[in-house]
DNA sequence: GATACCATATTGGTATACCACACCGCAGCC
DNA sequence: GGCTGCGGTGTGGTATACCAATATGGTATC
């Protein structure tokens, strides 16, 4: 590290695993991350503790682990979020104001997101958490943020492509227009096919792309296919 | 307590709260707890961390306190309970066999959980634990367990009186019969009146208890009316 | 050569001492 | 009499020593 370390020890290790530095399933001890993170075990505890309880680490009878990337659970949370998320647009849709759905498709158009991977990686976390927030409702925007940091790993692979990119981005778009033309279940649907065709992308590279993450060390569990 | 203390720590201090033996609002120190529940800050911490993500413990400048009561919460988090049931119901129409069906029936129709209130609130959290589990999706089911936790405290009023606790019973065996006869739209339809009555009510009980409540020390923040 | 056993290192779990900060009350000064 | 400053007490945050359980590897014996 070149600079100074604003975050916090949880966020520190979160940016760890979320960018692949921690890989999936690697074993952790506390004791082990203490000149790592240059924090003594109380502190690496508790941040176990809260990671666990994010879904990104696991506790097992031999202690500490980063969570494996298991495509069920990936199809189980796609599920879950396709709820979530279609719950969020239609109360967005109701209560929204227009500034709010107007900042919201300045998010979705920053031209940016499609640069990058990480460009549009972050800036489709921050469009669906936003989106999220505008429901008016704080479960589901936490809820949200639970999904978005369960799918972050592997959405590295649905962003490495500018084609996929450039969906995603026009996608968003579409979404927040039928909102501010008032045509919620226009939105709803659009919603639900974005994120069906996002999951179905997502499981293809993820179960193309087994052989070559387990040769670079990432166990990848489940599957039926 | 009469008998030995098989739970862990966490359980006992969650179940004060929830038992509301630990006053909504009450703040708790670490050393404070230490004699009360015979163990040492590490264990405590730990686990008032862990009833924090959990919603029943927040942790603010001055320290920690048992979450109070809050009417705009209920609002909310019931506002997300109709999305989580009504997916679970939904997928559990799809996806439960006949024999789990019957089993949550059985749940359902158990007669001594009109008895008492305790027996009605217990019998009323594993019913919908159960059919959120029914849906065989466990971000579904984490959520309801998430839900049944925040609103449990509330729920005590609810269960007061028989006339309560008998319509509910009804709801919940009307709610298993249409998914028997596999009537998936009148199970949702029966489980979304189930809700809204529920909170209704709930909600009224609550503004008209909040004087007897602030009078007992129980704070209540919030609402509107 | 295989197997059983024992020493050891590593793990998380716990207890506790110490720290810095913040609040509160009392006392002394203006 | 009121205001200000200072000390005491209580808070969570951190570092660390110790414990029990377990996995492991080497060695000795059969």
């Amino acid at each position: 590290m070149d600079h100074r370390e604003p975050s916090s020890l949880h966020a520190r290790i979160r940016d760890a695993i979320l960018r692949l530095d921690l890989a999936p399933g690697q074993r952790l001890s506390e004791r082990g991350l203490e000149p790592e993170f240059g924090a003594s075990r109380t502190p690496i505890r508790a941040a176990l503790m809260r990671l666990e309880s994010e879904g990104l680490v696991r506790r097992d009878a031999r202690g500490w682990a980063v969570a494996p990337i298991d495509l069920d659970e990936i199809r189980a949370i796609s599920e879950f979020r396709e709820t979530i998320e279609s719950a969020a647009v239609r109360l967005a849709g109701i209560r929204a104001s227009r500034e709010d759905l107007e900042a919201l498709l300045d998010l979705a158009s920053s031209a940016d997101s499609v640069e990058t991977p990480e460009n549009s990686l972050v800036t489709g976390t921050s469009f669906h958490l936003e989106l999220a927030r505008l429901s008016g409702n704080e479960y589901l925007r936490t809820a949200m943020e639970g999904v978005m940091t369960r799918l972050y790993r592997t959405r590295w692979l649905e962003v490495q492509s500018v084609e996929s990119r450039e969906r995603v981005h026009a996608e968003h778009e579409a979404l927040v227009a039928a909102l501010l033309v008032g045509d919620v279940t226009g939105a709803e649907r659009a919603a639900t096919s974005h994120l069906r065709g996002t999951e179905s992308r997502l499981v293809e590279s993820l179960q193309g792309s087994r052989l070559r993450l387990r040769a670079n060390g990432i166990p990848v569990e489940g599957g039926r296919a």
